[in-house]
DNA sequence: ATGCCTTAACGTTTAAGA
């Protein structure tokens, strides 16, 4: 099974190139972050035609997450159980549904804005919710992962340079801590390889030829539990996506699994 | 071999992204 995830950076703008990397790539799952559209407005007559059925979680300009499947999509949940609110809003960062035996959720971590921001302690409490919900989720034998845009990078190895993140978001220990504390629930980082380079950057601004330096960091993740890990037999981040007109600024994380 | 930011919206600019 050949599983992904993708920040699209809106599903809209980004149909043209979606459509065509399911067409080459095939996943059989995908996990999509930041669709920037309401669940109504979403593509999903131009997915279908592609043989994925879509679950979506989309509230409008910001935002969305989606999982497609041409496996099989049961037991589906819209949002974060328990999650906090942000100004008052339940905003659409997650979504789960079992595909082909495989127990996905589909995450657009908080952005967290600045140290400080109202968004960072939002950001914080949103990942002890979902580690809350991982902890009740993860163990057992069926393989299970929790894949998409967490928005922060687990290390220092995992963004272009440390220096240029002094006093930001995504590096900070606090956002760090709560990704071990995910992780200490049963969870395994599946590292992907590069395709080019040292090291499997996921996301690089659009500015200031950051991709063509690449300037980049790992930010979209793949946690899995233990059957889930145990089962993996290949990871990569699929740059080409990154590269010309129309691209997102994150490129998808592949995972091929043999269940 | 990659190209100097992109997206959606009550738009003539703004907020958000990370």
């Amino acid at each position: 099974m050949r599983i992904a995830t993708w920040n699209v950076n809106s599903v809209s703008a980004r149909l043209p190139r979606l459509s065509a990397w399911l067409e080459s790539a095939r996943p059989d799952v995908v996990c999509l972050q930041e669709l920037k559209c309401s669940a109504e407005a979403f593509p999903a007559e131009e997915i279908s035609a592609l043989g994925y059925e879509s679950l979506v979680n989309g509230d409008g300009r910001w935002n969305g997450v989606a999982v497609l499947s041409r496996v099989g999509l049961s037991d589906t949940v819209l949002g974060l159980p328990e999650g906090p609110l942000f100004d008052g809003g339940d905003e659409s960062r997650a979504a789960a549904a079992t595909c082909g035996g495989v127990r996905v959720w589909s995450v657009y971590v908080p952005n967290g804005r600045e140290v400080g921001h109202p968004h960072y302690a939002y950001k914080l409490e949103w990942l002890e919710a979902l580690r809350r919900t991982a902890q009740k989720e993860a163990p057992g034998p069926m393989p299970y992962a929790i894949l998409g845009d967490y928005n922060i990078a687990p290390t220092d190895d995992d963004v272009y340079d440390r220096s240029a993140f002094e006093g930001s978001t995504h590096v900070t220990e606090p956002e760090r801590a709560a990704l071990k504390a995910l992780r200490d629930v049963g969870l395994t980082d599946v590292l992907p390889r590069p395709l080019k380079y040292d090291h499997p950057f996921t996301y690089w601004d659009y500015r200031q030829l950051c991709f063509p330096k690449n300037r980049g960091m790992r930010i979209d993740l793949v946690y899995g539990n233990a059957p889930f890990s145990a089962a993996v037999r290949d990871a990569y981040v699929d740059r080409e996506e990154r590269k010309g007109k129309g691209a997102s600024d994150h490129a998808p994380v592949v995972v091929d699994l043999e269940l």
